[in-house]
DNA sequence: CTCCATTCGGCAAACGTTTGCAACAGATTA
DNA sequence: TAATCTGTTGCAAACGTTTGCCGAATGGAG
């Protein structure tokens, strides 16, 4: 049915393996044979087996992308580029949607392994053994996660947290929520320690809340626990619940900056969007996703491990304003100024 | 290296076509057999090869899903349910995004062609003689796109259109814009037509302008022409659209609902979030996605190639109020009533 | 004119499965 | 008792490539 490497063969009257060597190793044809080849290859609309030619070489040109779940804002940006920039390099993605569970996530790797050359696994909730467990099987790159002797591409989410801790503490909050992201998530716990020490550096109180999903509705329902605490400034886990809280203290009629600063992390496109506009972190998903692609793609050349760091940095918008500790005078413009480092 | 039905032959002492037997047709091989070379496969590790399997078979158990934009909100609930719905039915995803070019859409389709069994093509802007051109390469399932003779499933984005120009009408609005998607979108065509019919049936204006392409952005950028107009309802492609307009007119201290009302189709995640929230019309997308996976899997059985139609319906929020015509008594609430069918 | 190096292309094995065919045993039927 | 059937297994070919090896042809050096 299908035209394979044969009915070319057979055409441009030659031996099937020129035609093999015509598209997998151009130099070792002489350039006229080639491009009688290739005229009657693309003539007969021949397309090479990928299938047949992963059997032999073992190498399948595709690769895995796991995600906790795809309709989460933070990940198309990623998928995007790192598909984009595996289609460039002649490889195909697989993504696949865990729904935030680590069983899925696992039975996802052993099921994806035998059908791509690496699996790229975002911010996986999985422990540190099950994943060093599945690099067996399958050659990894960890996004948003330390894991050592692993490759990894991380954002130093650490660094937004920090400016983020020490932008409320310019505007005067000395009394701070971080309202905790979920269970077994890396970027979690960095967050939470470099905010915990940046506050604590400063003499502030950080009250944790959580741990929560990672969604809405979750910073919605936080909502009374945060105006329980006191605390004036919020810096929550992602945006998603950052915008969460958002609608629930407006719903509270509590004036967001005015009497409660949020921030978020991730700068998901609508953070920009919704009113007040949110003060976030923003995380290179775009260029961690082509970081890891690389990553995978160099993996089997050497065994070199790197991990790359990428940056975060806070971007301020309208949802932090001055606390109870700000001079009546200092606006959000001229504290905000004090945060470029 | 990778442990072979071979192995597992050698080790439980049967030939290797019993090993084969036992997973892809397991009532041929005697109960006692069975658990026996299951136990040892087991032990060993062992999982088929896909690419051998499908090399022979002429089967890949994978699928392709092409969307103009995996950032754009309206796809990753599709793809998410597309997905899971595949992997259930043991079928992998390959996801591709054309950044809404119809040059690569045809490309992609070409490049996934024969490494998949059968193409989810999503809201596709190639002509319809393309798309039966491809068609002849790989088993189609077109989504939000009806082309006679091929199999589809499409939102009736007509009777939402429908409800919400009539919401309009009923409102009191009397001129109405339609803020039209991009060019070569069927999904664009129905509204248009769906929303002039309704318009003109009631003796009102409705003016199109467009097209745009489906970002908040254009949104924004129309709001001066649509304020041009004169017209006090405005219906949006999609939701992107009719948030970036939202902000425009937020921004040129225009009253939503109060001076213009304002309706976007899609109901993506974020139409609830922003305010006022968005009057707009919900997509079954999830719907959608598992329905095309069903579609495209049973191609294979019969030829049947059916067209399933998925209803949508207008959900009203905030962004629509009384409009000139209106006695200043009737409220949102009372006229909403009268859109239910 | 011989020899060697180089370039090119053919040959055939291999990759890990599936599957039609045949063999065989035991059970059933005539 | 012979013939037929049923259930289980083995045998080997096939799927469409890639690739190590070898031989043929060519050209330059000696």
């Amino acid at each position: 049915m299908a035209v394979t490497i044969r009915d070319v063969a057979r055409a441009s009257g030659v031996h099937i393996s020129t035609v093999s060597r015509t598209f997998s190793a151009p130099h070792l044809v002489n350039p006229e044979t080639r491009s009688r080849v290739l005229a009657t290859a693309e003539q007969l609309g021949y397309r090479p087996n990928r299938a047949a030619r992963a059997l032999i070489t073992g190498r399948t040109h595709n690769i895995g992308l796991i995600v906790a779940d795809i309709a989460n804002p933070f990940f198309p940006p990623l998928i995007k580029a790192a598909e984009t920039h595996a289609r460039r390099r002649d490889y195909h993605v697989f993504v696949a949607d865990t729904d935030e569970d680590p069983i899925v996530e696992a039975e996802l790797v052993q099921a994806l392994a035998k059908q791509v050359d690496g699996i790229l696994l975002c911010s996986p909730r999985m422990s540190d053994d099950q994943i060093e467990q599945l690099r067996r099987e399958v050659p990894l790159v960890v996004i948003n996660r330390m894991i050592t002797g692993l490759p990894a591409v991380v954002m130093d989410v650490g660094h937004g947290a920090r400016q983020a801790v020490r932008h409320l503490l310019d505007l005067g909050h000395d009394h701070l929520v971080y309202l905790a992201g979920p269970r077994g998530s890396w970027t979690n716990r960095e967050i939470r320690r470099a905010a915990g020490a940046t506050a604590r550096a400063a003499g502030a109180e950080l009250t944790v809340l959580g741990p929560h999903q990672p969604v809405e509705e979750a910073g919605a329902a936080a909502a009374e626990a945060v105006l329980a605490t006191g605390a004036t400034g919020v810096l929550a886990y992602n945006d998603l619940m950052a915008i969460g809280l958002l609608q629930a203290l407006q719903d509270r009629d509590i004036a967001v900056p005015g009497q409660v600063s949020v921030i978020g992390i991730d700068d998901i496109a609508y953070s920009g969007l919704v009113r007040p506009k949110l003060t976030t972190v923003a995380n290179p998903t775009a260029a961690a996703g082509r970081a890891a692609v690389d990553m995978l793609l160099q993996q089997g050349d050497d065994g070199a491990t790197g991990q790359v760091t990428l940056r975060t940095d806070l971007i301020i918008r309208n949802s932090t304003g001055p606390g109870p500790l700000t001079p009546a005078a200092a606006t959000t413009a001229e504290v905000a100024a004090t945060v470029k480092e």
